[in-house]
DNA sequence: AGCACGCCGACT
DNA sequence: GTCGGCGTGCTC
């Protein structure tokens, strides 16, 4: 008798499908059908893809075992939810079965208790304003589309209103019956964004995010999958919860780069998003203040819809940008003479410029918020003896340590940590001194400039639950703060009335970064961070950019908020050296334990590169190998690291390429590891 | 990923 | 002698 067989992607780091007898009679199964498999001595998920009928035991070269059991409370995934996953695991070249496990809920359906209300906060019903004129045309715009695929780009200054179009949109689907899904950056840190869904859709919203407990995450996911609730709001990952008749896609803040998950599947929200809209025949709108240079380009091209949002809402003006050149604040300083004098003629800390001392102060003597931001944590980035040059390293990893709390060093990669001494481990003189900055250290040095003033600080280290971001979001709303200090953890979606004054205390992290979107980050972290201010008052917002660097490209358009000639330049410099948009590039990482090994199994995959490319010309002439090098972080976790860049024309070229060099990784030598990651955003 | 097999050092 | 360290290899 036959078999009837079915091909299962298991949960394994196994490429190839595998085969299973189906022995369900009365009821075959069916693809999207999530399944226990027996796998050498154990069972684990799978996913059921497709039936291979002519599978018999006998032909086969396995021994062909059955599927044990269908998982419980596990609906099949919809056809169009199969084809997103399948286009998923081979762009990214990732296993289908370790990355379909992510479609369904931790938990049983039934739990104990509901906790919907702990996951959303109740808030006042808020009805739909009417449109601005510009809001308006926009939204009518991107309706036209409603039914079939189409991507728009809504480009609009932060205050312009990009939310209110969204709410509308997303009223007219819910309207035709179908859902929304709503992807931000990370969830856990735009509350106030979520409150707004939630006043004007109550009980219609549903939220998945990393900060959930199994129990909320379970709950969410089934009252979206029940059709309970018809909008999902959620970081990239709600991606995976399964939705089949879906209405409409919304990322917001499309260029943000923590869309990007940087392990395992390597996978980029916003452009994984826009698949998932072509298979539901649906629009997808990408909002942001300063778009993605890749996003830009499909605009101006034609291959996504430009929706321009006008400037502020009325009555809200641009912010005042002011740039203090830090390189003559130093200068002044050293001569006596020409030592600026400040307010209560005291001495200030070296990172502080006397511009944006005095407009600290005069922004608390109206009683205003102030903002300052940093993006590195710590009280400095970390300590040198001043005799020899020693610093302190990290024994796992090839970066220096950070300094915390005064006298506790700690590596920001694998957690090492260790406590400061003022005796230098190599000289043995006592020359140990912190250097640079960090967060910690500028809410000390405001506290004891402005003691009267109650400071607050958000950063990885104060704010580790959702809980404590909402708190002092409250403390802000409620002006309980004065000084918030932070890193840009603080510079995504927020909204404070009396926030009048931000300051960056040190623009030009970033800047150096061996890395050819340093330009493109700086640019938008500046402009995210001006969007702070002002955003209600009738008087524009004060900014203060302090940096060494006030003639660079990203700072000067920034202060002009001029995203279009930062893009015309930008995309020129990266058309000349076939960066993205135009190139499209991929990032091997070879990591292993031992140095020597390691870099030999770089150089294998590199020859086995140029190999590749000269065998087929006809399809690969175009592609450039870079490599291999040393990463520039060349170790962490006690693991060397080492990369090989392959730059291409076209992304099918560049994954065809690149799932070719890993097909088989018989040639990997023991103890290292070879990983791809397409389309890479962070190389270090 | 997990699990077993297998080959070496240090303990009763 | 054997208990167990983790390097290596396979899973329909």
């Amino acid at each position: 008798m036959p078999n009837r067989c079915v091909q299962v992607a298991v949960n394994a780091p196994i490429r190839d499908l595998l085969t299973y007898a189906d022995t369900f009679a009365e009821t075959p199964l069916v693809a999207g059908q999530s399944v226990k498999v027996p796998l050498g001595k154990r069972h684990v998920a799978g996913l059921v893809l497709n039936h291979e009928p002519n599978t018999s035991e006998v032909d086969s070269e396995f021994k062909i075992k059955a599927v044990q059991s269908i998982v419980e409370d596990r609906p099949p995934l919809p056809e169009q939810h199969l084809k997103w996953l399948n286009w998923l695991a081979s762009y990214y070249l990732h296993p289908l079965g370790q990355i379909a496990e992510a479609c369904f809920p931790p938990l049983k359906k039934k739990g104990r208790k509901n906790t919907q209300d702990q996951v959303l906060p109740d808030v006042a019903v808020s009805i739909a304003p009417t449109l601005s004129e510009g809001q308006a045309t926009c939204y009518q715009n991107i309706r036209k589309s409603f039914g079939r695929f189409e991507s728009h780009l809504l480009f609009g200054v932060t205050g312009s209103g990009k939310t209110e179009v969204y709410l509308h949109l997303i009223d007219d689907v819910l309207k035709s019956g179908k859902q929304a899904l709503v992807l931000v950056p990370e969830i856990s840190l735009t509350p106030q964004l979520v409150e707004r869904f939630q006043a004007r859709f109550p009980h219609q919203i549903a939220v998945l995010h990393s900060g959930l407990t199994d129990r909320e995450r379970t709950d969410q996911w089934w009252s979206i999958v029940d059709k309970k609730k018809q909008i999902l709001v959620g970081a990239r990952s709600a991606l995976f919860c399964p939705m089949d008749d879906l209405g409409i896609i919304i990322v917001d803040e499309e260029h943000d780069s923590s869309f990007k998950q940087d392990e395992k599947l390597k996978y980029h929200g916003r452009d994984s998003a826009i698949m998932m809209a072509r298979f539901h025949s649906c629009p997808i709108v990408l909002g942001s203040a300063t778009p993605s240079l890749e996003s830009w380009n499909n605009a101006i091209t034609g291959k996504f819809q430009l929706q321009r949002m006008p400037s502020r809402i009325a009555g809200r003006s641009l912010p005042d940008v002011h740039v203090v050149n830090m390189r003559d604040i130093r200068q002044a300083r050293k001569d006596p003479e020409t030592k600026p004098k400040v307010t209560g003629n005291i001495d200030l800390p070296f990172w502080l410029s006397e511009p944006l001392y005095e407009a600290l102060v005069a922004t608390l003597n109206r009683g205003d918020q102030a903002a300052l931001f940093l993006n590195r944590r710590g009280m400095a980035q970390t300590v040198q003896c001043i005799e020899c040059g020693y610093v302190h390293e990290c024994p796992n990893c090839s970066i220096s340590l950070t300094l915390h709390h005064h006298s506790e060093l700690h590596c920001h990669y694998c957690d090492y940590g260790m406590p400061k001494k003022d005796t230098c481990p190599s000289c043995k003189e006592p020359g140990i001194q912190a250097v640079g900055l960090g967060t910690e250290l500028v809410e000390n040095d405001i506290q004891i400039l402005f003691p009267e003033y109650k400071t607050a600080r958000a950063d990885r280290d104060e704010i580790t639950h959702r809980s404590h971001l909402e708190d002092l979001i409250h403390r802000m709303e409620n002006r309980q703060i004065d000084i918030l200090i932070g890193t840009q953890m603080i510079a995504k979606g927020l909204d404070f009335p009396h926030l009048n004054l931000v300051g960056l205390v040190m623009a030009d992290v970033g800047f150096n970064m061996p890395d050819f979107r340093a330009s493109e980050r700086s640019f938008q972290l500046l402009t995210q961070v001006s969007g702070r201010a002002g955003r209600h008052s009738e008087d524009p917002g004060q900014v203060y950019i302090q940096t060494y660097n006030p003639e660079h490209e990203s700072i000067r358009n920034a202060i002009k908020a001029d995203f279009e000639s930062f893009s015309l330049s930008e995309l020129k410099f990266r058309e000349e050296l076939n960066y993205p948009p135009f190139g499209r590039l991929a990032c091997f990482r070879i990591k292993g334990q031992h140095l020597d090994k390691t870099e030999q199994t770089a150089q294998t995959l590199v020859d086995r590169a140029y190999h590749l490319s000269q065998q087929y010309p006809q399809h690969y002439g175009g592609i450039q190998i870079l490599g291999p090098a040393p990463a520039p972080i060349s170790r962490i976790r006690g693991k060397f690291r080492f990369h090989m860049l392959v730059k291409a024309t076209g992304n099918s070229v560049l994954q065809k390429f690149c799932a070719q060099l890993i097909s088989n990784q018989k040639w990997v030598s023991s103890g290292t590891k070879v990983l791809v990651d397409i389309d890479p955003l962070n190389m270090l």
